[in-house]
DNA sequence: TCTATATGTAAACTAAGCTTTACACTTTGA
DNA sequence: TCAAAGTGTAAAGCTTAGTTTACATATAGA
């Protein structure tokens, strides 16, 4: 699953330890996100959601062919 | 958080069988998320999503404070 | 009545999300 | 030049998502 975090984040300027602090979750936890390592559970991705105000499909995009 | 699944699915008329078969998980994973158990994960929610052609805030309501 | 279907739940397990601590590397600025 | 800030990553551990197997209960239909 792809997302536009890093550029999202970039946008507003804000550095990995910010963005984490505001989603309550560590920068590790911020970092992976971006790098790709997994995939956010659904309530950190509302949270990411609400912060951007986007919706979540505009976050993340499913390349899951199921 | 909260979810319209089982309101969704009673709609389509379909039993919890069916619809873990045509999202690719267990019924008791089908059954636990409408009972509250947990959430699904990200991927999961996409799927939902698409099969019943809704976004996910339609389906999922967040009720986190954060 | 007896059988099949639907739902709820439980235990034991694996996998994924997330934490803390810690370290390496790069870039920026005093 | 050297210290601070930002980023990437790793290990160990905990929590949550999802699995298989299995059983109990309810309802509907022949």
């Amino acid at each position: 699953m792809k997302n536009r975090l890093k550029v999202l984040r970039a946008e507003r300027d804000l550095t990995q330890a910010q963005l984490s602090a505001a989603l309550a979750v560590s920068r590790q936890t911020v970092n992976a996100i971006e790098t790709g390592k997994f995939d956010p559970s659904l309530p950190l991705a509302f949270r990411i959601s609400r912060l951007f105000e986007l919706p979540i499909e505009e976050i993340f995009q499913d390349g899951d062919p199921l």
